[in-house]
DNA sequence: TAATTATTATATATTATAAATGTGAATTAT
DNA sequence: ATAATTCACATTTATAATATATAATAATTA
């Protein structure tokens, strides 16, 4: 996570350096705002550099809330609020307008840089791995599409989504169970059968490679190159 | 994630029943108690079965810190603290203890939700990727693969659920009884010879070290590598 | 107590049955 | 009109129960 530029807004000078601190100790590089005007002011400069907002809630001038709103109203970047002790009813609230994650003050350095990095292992993971191969079976995440040796194929809906769980859950057995709860929603209670036609199509569509998509007779199907 | 168990602890029959409500309209199988006391027994008695805990910390006869230090005396099951307004300064306390998670109330569904199914993919996810080796045999319990010697052999599935069982149970005899209990479901009452068919191809299957699936006459089987 | 035989348990090979999956077309939903 | 699902039938494969062979133990006898 090195070098990951994180905004620190809070208008207690004290409490931003503790939280700067103990972030860069972990290798982060840390902006500062100290109040709700100056971070929208930075944010705005430095848009494409954050990766994330830690954002205290009681601020002079524009408190925190204000700032989330204008934020959100341009980009999805994860932002974790600060909260007094008894603030806590506001979270419902919060989650409403886009926060990820809160944490009260006071907080331990612990909690701070769990939370800290697990929002970013979610967030900026994601956007990383976008492209992956599966020898000659190219998945592109972000464009949906997947193609088998340099051709792209169609896939629909569920087949993409079918497809990019055995993927994504490669060499590991899946059972119609587990497929069922994750590609189609939880909600769903039809016929496990509807599984295998999909499958069958996707190996159709997949052409040699195809192959790889073993049936584990008993329990469900599997992605295994070989 | 369907019919995994969560045990619920929370002297407010309101709060139990919310959570509950949440949690099972996601497919997960909830067990209740109503203090400390309850649930330390219900813990006992279903040990193996329930897979997360949601524990209050405020209740009468035994507190949730309490329960939750009697229960990491001897399992490591992953425990979410439930804490009123303004009890945050525990946290870091709690986090010494084994607390895995906290969430304060009042919370939003979204954040419940999302916090145990975190917590349940690190924890029941780790399990999957278990690879264990025994003297050449290899047994992959995600893919359902099992190799002597580097070589993968195909094992059905009752061929490989027994081998399994027999893994599990190293150097422990088992009786017919046993395995039919275990290996089969718990209504087929069909002949114990059919153990034997099974175990021979397994032998087969292993070749030179199907010889550790040892014969324990008028018992059953046992595998034991000398 | 050793040799022989009877008895029982397990090993192996075979087979009929049952179960799971593949497949293409029909139906239903979006 | 396309995708998703279900259906019906074909095909494959696993399984449990056969039958028979072999091995281990117990019983019998010399």
């Amino acid at each position: 996570m090195n070098g990951v530029n994180i905004l620190i807004v809070d208008d207690e000078e004290r409490m931003r350096k503790l939280i700067k601190d103990f972030l860069a100790a972990k290798g982060y590089s840390i902006l500062e705002a100290e109040d709700g005007e100056k971070a929208l002011e930075i944010f705005e400069r430095k848009k494409d550099k954050i990766k994330l907002i830690l954002l205290d809630v009681m601020m002079p001038k524009l408190d925190g809330w204000s700032v989330l709103r204008q934020i959100r109203q341009e980009s999805k970047i994860p932002i974790i609020m600060l909260t007094a002790r008894g603030e806590e009813q506001d979270e419902l609230f919060g989650f409403e307008l886009g926060v990820d994650e809160y944490i009260s003050k006071p907080f331990s350095p612990k909690i701070l840089v769990a939370r800290v990095e697990a929002i970013l292992k979610r967030t900026c993971g994601d956007k990383q791995n976008e492209v992956k191969e599966y020898n000659g079976i190219i998945i592109d995440e972000a464009g949906r599409t997947v193609s088998v040796d340099g051709k792209a194929i169609e896939l629909s809906l569920r087949e993409y989504e079918l497809l990019k769980y055995l993927l994504d859950n490669e060499n590991i057995a899946l059972s119609r169970d587990k497929i069922l709860n994750n590609v189609w929603n939880y909600d769903y209670y039809g016929d496990s059968r509807t599984i295998d036609s999909h499958i069958k199509k996707i190996r159709h569509k997949l052409g040699k490679k195809g192959k790889y998509i073993k049936t584990m007779r008993g329990v469900g199907y599997k992605f295994e190159m070989k």
